[in-house]
RNA sequence: GAUUCCGUAGCUCAGCUGGUAGAGCAAUACACUUUUAAUGUAUGGGUCCUGGGUUCGAAUCCCAGCGGGAUCACCA
């Protein structure tokens, strides 16, 4: 980076550095820095005179001449502190105050702070200095959201692009964004523990897969050199997984990192995180009952209480849930009983109701487009949608009372899905013949249905695989639902971004003018305007950079504009 | 992919029917020993997203592009 691209603040901050590293003072010391307390249990805990050692950055400096107060804020919260020219420096040399403290440093500066806790006479709890320490300059100045007395938020740093490109300076910034990933890390540790509290074992299988399995999705493809084969970056880990029940573990669960090659908006981000797990003797309706203690638990170990709101909705995450069939969920809302139904009776019920379907679509797909429509929208409170169409559903254990369906069930939160479960094929004959109908139909051109026969995993479950129940949760979109965003890149550290434009330098019209300038010296305005062939604008630009660096300079005689070299 | 809105100082934003860019905070200097969006006075700070066009003249109008947001479509 040339030293012409930065701003005024930055010169101003590098020149800083280097005065203080001409008083001697390293600006970024490798020595530890001795922390004992934290600014959120000083002023919660309030002990008089106590000494307490703190460390973090200057968010705001008020000097009133010798004494002055700042904010530091640490990973818990801000605190006062309190800089008093003559405790600080009790002799003659008042340096200390008047130069470093005053002068040297800057918002966003890294301190640390030994010191006693008081209370100021408007009742602050704050941190009166003893001595400080640089810890580590900043160069950059933050955003610098202010809150006033009534609590309202100023200049606050919203602009979602800069926020999601400079997480960072989010995070420094604005609390409630830190606020929203601490209720993420709990949400994974609330699981993870209950999950292990259940005896299940939590495991990691590939993400580089030579075949893309248990789930319709575009993978991202690679190439691995020393192999010359392509990988695919995974979409689903569940193939793996019912490898390890076959394996004889009781449960095994996997918080898995999944890619998917397709569109990005507010609720798709191409690398996201599923939790899946398996239980062996288990089926889909033990998994409800799991799934809604699970819910439970994890809701409040995040927010205190079972009760969420998402947007203008209020969702109560206490089990149980209520559990309605795929069947009963679209008599309810369109009057419009399924069962026994041919394919085209199914068509010609969806067009009735206004929805667009053709020709190449099956029973099953009919079905769900009838549900995704008409039903599942009215889901707020938590509800199971159990028994699925055999056609949507290629891994999943046909029902034990109806060929047609299968045992699963998905979970549905305002209007969305944020579980998929099942009673898992363990069938390996029939799971061949899925799969082999799955390749059909990708032949055919639907690009839902799976390309690949993961031939590994039908050895697998030909040595046969426990009856299984398998649950599946977007762990994403299940923080959104608790932390009320609606948006995924609110809910990821660092969601994906186009990545940011080069900045262009100007410097070749500059070079272009000067060049013929230098040559002459001296010449008419238009004259060399009209030589460089420059548009009006990319002329002006031009000459005014080249004007404010000083190399050329206009004067205006007599109304006649002459360019010269200085 | 479609529609629509937005892009101006380090940050948040003004900028009318085109006339050479403003405010608050931040920065710099001075004053001020318990303030708290500290205060007062002064000063500096701009590739008005990029490119092209219209015009005597464009931050402003037109076209194209880039980036982002929102809504919709797609989405096991």
């Amino acid at each position: 980076m040339s030293f012409i691209e930065l701003s005024d603040q930055e010169i101003q901050r590098r020149e800083t550095l280097n005065k203080i590293r001409e008083m001697g003072i390293d600006p970024y010391p490798a020595a530890l820095y001795p922390v004992t307390d934290y600014a959120k249990d000083i002023k919660e805990k309030f002990e008089d005179n106590k000494e307490v050692c703190i460390a973090g950055r200057m968010m705001s400096q008020r000097v009133m001449g010798k004494a002055s107060f700042i904010e530091l804020q640490d990973s818990t919260g801000r605190i006062q502190v309190y800089f008093n020219r003559d405790e600080m420096c009790p002799g003659e040399d008042k340096t200390l105050y008047n130069e470093v403290f005053k002068k040297l440093l800057d918002l966003g500066d890294f301190i640390g702070i030994k010191g006693t806790v008081f209370k100021t006479q408007v009742g602050e709890t704050s941190v009166n200095v003893k001595e400080f320490t640089l810890l580590s300059k900043s160069l950059k100045p933050l955003p610098l959201p202010k809150t006033d007395a009534d609590g309202k938020v100023h200049d606050a740093f919203t602009d979602p692009e800069m926020r999601y490109r400079q997480r960072y300076a989010d995070l420094v910034v604005n609390p409630h964004v830190k606020e929203i990933f601490i209720k993420r890390t709990k949400l994974f540790n609330a699981m993870r523990q209950f999950f292990n509290d259940a005896g299940y074992m939590e495991v990691e299988t590939p993400i580089l897969q030579s075949i893309p399995g248990g789930a319709a999705a575009r993978p991202f493809v690679t190439h691995h050199n020393a192999l010359d084969i392509p990988l695919y970056m995974r979409i689903a880990n569940e193939l793996y997984l019912k490898r390890l029940i076959v394996g004889g573990f009781d449960g095994v669960y996997e918080f898995s990192k999944n890619f998917r090659n397709e569109g990005m908006d507010r609720t798709h981000n191409p690398e996201f995180t599923a939790m899946e797990i398996y239980v062996s003797y288990k089926d889909y309706n033990w998994m409800m009952d799991f799934t809604e203690r699970l819910l439970e638990h994890c809701a409040i170990a995040v927010n205190g209480t079972t009760e969420a709101t998402f947007g203008e909705h209020k969702v109560d995450f206490k089990a149980p849930y209520a559990r309605v069939t795929m069947r009963q969920s679209i008599l309810d809302f369109t009057g419009f009983d399924i069962a026994g139904k041919s394919e085209d009776e199914l068509r010609a019920a969806a067009k009735g109701m206004g929805i667009d379907v053709n020709e190449t679509m099956g029973k099953g797909k009919l079905i769900d487009e009838i549900f995704g429509e008409k039903c599942e929208g009215n889901y707020i409170q938590p509800t199971f949608i159990t028994d699925y169409p055999k056609e949507m559903s290629p891994l999943c254990k046909s029902h034990r009372n109806d060929p047609e369906l299968t045992e699963r069930f998905e979970l549905m939160v305002c209007g969305k899905e944020i579980a998929n479960a099942y009673s898992e094929l363990n069938d390996p004959i029939d799971q061949r013949e899925r799969f082999e109908e799955q390749v059909r139909l990708a032949e055919k051109g639907d690009d839902e249905a799976g390309q690949f026969i993961d031939q590994d995993f039908l050895r697998a479950l030909e040595y046969g695989m426990p009856p299984t129940s398998g649950l599946g949760i977007g762990m994403d979109r299940l923080i959104m639902f608790l932390t009320n965003n609606p948006s995924i890149q609110e809910v990821l550290f660092f969601p994906q971004m186009r990545p940011e434009a080069k900045k262009l330098t100007l410097s070749e019209n500059e070079k272009a003018i000067f060049d013929i300038l230098s040559a002459e010296k001296e010449m008419e305005l238009n004259a060399l305007k009209n030589q460089t062939g420059l548009s009006n604008k990319q002329w002006d630009l031009g000459i005014k950079a080249l004007t404010k660096m000083g190399v050329a300079a206009v004067t205006k005689e007599n109304d006649v504009l002459t360019v010269r070299v200085k």
